[in-house]
Parts: structure tokens; C-alpha cells; sequence
DNA sequence: GCTAGTATATACCAATTGGTACAAACCGGC
DNA sequence: GCCGGTTTGTACCAATTGGTATATACTAGC
């Protein structure tokens, strides 16, 4: 084996999440990802294989970079209450910023996991699980520290936030009011007051 | 005009319904389409004009036959707080329901608000708005009443409830634990208390 | 400079996309 | 039984779908 790949795997994987990202899995083309990773249709079919391949990289690589990374960043703070503030904050300001209204990749996706392969509903699960494993983590530490009121179920408030952050999400896909976003982030918060 | 219509267009377009209740826009086929609703090609395009416009149509009468009618139904109880808990076990209970997935045609809808025309944003604003309405209209009442604690703030509380609503439904189209769903809807109702 | 693996451009494939055209069968009012 | 509009089946359209094939150009190690 004389030498490797050229072409930059990572920067194109990256291209085609954006693609993906704002027009999920049926309405992206082949086209499209050719066009927009600028890797020639041969390449791109060698090094990731088919469409649904593409996909499934694509959304493990937006877990890794997103997802995973954004919540290590926040248990980094070791600091449960604002961990979960600064969270809605970021959510909040980050759907206000996009103007293209892609939402967020791992969420949009739950709405096409029945006609999804298991790849894609294991990323899926198992993103979501994470997601309500901090919010539980930070509030049980929060509790253990004396934080955060001993007498609120950590397990119901985790889903009950998990679920509110994927509304903001959503919602900011559609037609909505920065205000109402507001809203349901300091519900949020309120949740754990 | 000697005679009009022969076979039932409000069948046919509750078929439409349907088909674009659990593809989508995109990916619901006019092939699927007319295979469906059992009306001809040509038909179909006559009494809807295309696929956009039957779209609108299908999303226009899932509004006003499934959101318009369950709304007044559980305003008809004429008991604010009964209200607002019925709606959220109907919604657990449609969601468990739903073996195929489909969720809610008006929140799917949501994500694709981006790609789509001004009547769809329309009525899914309108759609938004009306549920919206419809907590906010049940605590105040409630609270007229004395039967809801006079110091929540109905508009935030409203947006709250709304944004659980729509999480129990995309949450019920991915992975999920149905101990999950009823968490949130208790913790709905929870903030009402 | 040869070689082996990679990238590119392009052509090609069958299938499907949304949409149109049209002739024939159908039907109720006259 | 004729008439006007409807429904139907089918053929057709250009464009796009995901995917494959191939011939050429490229590049690094020998």
C-alpha cells in the first residue's frame, strides 16, 4: 500500500452533515452532496459508500462533534444548576442565530427513525439517552450538593427537559416568537428552582 | 352544469391525509398518492391541482378535523383543569397508539415549515397559536375560577405546555421508553399545580 | 521511469419523480 | 338518444433519483 486517501475525509464528512443537516435523509440528493462536498461522485461512493452509509457518518460525526462534545463542555463547568442554564441559553441563542432553520441534526432525525435503518436508531437512542443522563447527573450532584431541592424527581425533570429542549428545537423550525422561545427556556430552568 | 362530482373528494383527501400525515411532503409519490386515494390520475389533478396544492389541502383538513376538533372538545368540558390533563393523557395515548410512528401531521409539519409555501406556514402558525391559545385561555380560566394558583404566569406556562405537547409526539416517532412520555406529561400537568 | 493505488471526469444505467395529453367510457338532464 | 362535463386508463414527457462503469490523469515509493 503505497499511499492513502488525498482528499480530505474529514472536511468533505463535514460538507455532507450540513447537507444532511438541513435537509435530512430522503430530501438531500446525491447531487447535492457531490456538489457541496466538491469530492468527485467516484471518490465520494469509494470512500463512504452509498447514500445511506453517508448518512449514518454523517449524523455519528455531528453526535461527536455536537452533541458529545457541548455536554462534556458543560459537566467540564462542575457546576450542575448553571450547566443547565448555560444549556438552554445555548440552545436558545443558537436556534435564534439560524436563519436557515436546520434545528438540530440529532433531533430531526428522531422524526425519521421508522423509516431509518439500526445505525441511525442507535445513534439516535443513544444521544437522546445521554442528553437526559446529564440533565439527571446535574440535578442528582446538584441535590447531593445541596444545590438543588432534595424533594424534585431527577428522573422526571430530566425527561421533562430533554423534552423542552427538543421543543425549542423544533419549534424554532417553524414559524415561532423569540419570545416564546424565551419562555419555554426559563420554564425550563424553573423546573429545577 | 348538468351534474357535478362523482366520486367522494372528501375521501379521497382524507386518504391524501394520510399518506402525507406519515411520509411528508417530500416524500410522499404522487404514485402513492393515487394508488391511495383509489382516484385516477387525471382526477386527481383536476379536483386538487398538484402536489402542493393537495398538500395543503390534506394538512388544511388534519387541522380541522383532528386539532380544531379535539380543542373545542375539551373546551366543551367547561373544566380548565380536566382540560389540560385530558388533552395531555389523549396525546400519551396516541402517541402509545401509533405503532406506524406517523406523530402529529401539524408538528411534523413544523420542520418542513423552511421548504414549503406561505399557506402551509399559515395554517401551521395558526395551528400553533391556537394550541397555545388554549392552555393560556384553560389557566386563566382556571385561575378566575380559583381553581388554579393565581400567581403562575398563564402566557409562560402555556408555551411550556405547548412545547411538551409537541416533545411527546416527535419523542413517540423515535426510540423511546413509554415511562419516558408519561414523565412528561406529568410533569405538564405539574405545572399547573 | 515503472508501478500500484487514488482521484477525476464523464458516460451510462434503470427506476422514479411530478406533471400533461388524449381518447374512450361513463353519466345525468334535456 | 343526444349533449356536456367527468372519470378512467394509458401513454407520454423531461428531469431527477441512487448507483455503476470506465478511461484518463495523478502521485508517491521503488
Amino acid at each position: 500500500m503505497p499511499w492513502g486517501k488525498s482528499f480530505d475525509e474529514e472536511a468533505a464528512l463535514e460538507k455532507a452533515v450540513q447537507v444532511f443537516w438541513s435537509r435530512g435523509f430522503d430530501s438531500a440528493s446525491m447531487a447535492e452532496l457531490i456538489e457541496q462536498t466538491g469530492v468527485n461522485r467516484g471518490s465520494l461512493y469509494n470512500a463512504f459508500g452509498g447514500k445511506q452509509s453517508l448518512f449514518v457518518q454523517a449524523l455519528a460525526k455531528y453526535d461527536r462533534d455536537r452533541r458529545k462534545a457541548l455536554l462534556a463542555d458543560l459537566e467540564a463547568l462542575d457546576d450542575p444548576r448553571r450547566a443547565i442554564c448555560e444549556f438552554f441559553d445555548r440552545v436558545v441563542a443558537k436556534t435564534l442565530d439560524d436563519t436557515d432553520r436546520k434545528g438540530c441534526f440529532l433531533f430531526n432525525t428522531v422524526s425519521e427513525c421508522a423509516t431509518q435503518n439500526e445505525q441511525v436508531n442507535e445513534i439516535v437512542a443513544n444521544g437522546l439517552r445521554e442528553m437526559e443522563g446529564f440533565f439527571r447527573r446535574s440535578i442528582e450532584v446538584g441535590q447531593a450538593r445541596g444545590l438543588i431541592r432534595d424533594d424534585i424527581d431527577a428522573a422526571a425533570k430530566a425527561a421533562a427537559l430533554l423534552a423542552l429542549s427538543l421543543a425549542i428545537r423544533v419549534l424554532g423550525r417553524g414559524p415561532h416568537s423569540e419570545e416564546t422561545l424565551r419562555m419555554i427556556a426559563a420554564e425550563a430552568k424553573a423546573l429545577i428552582d
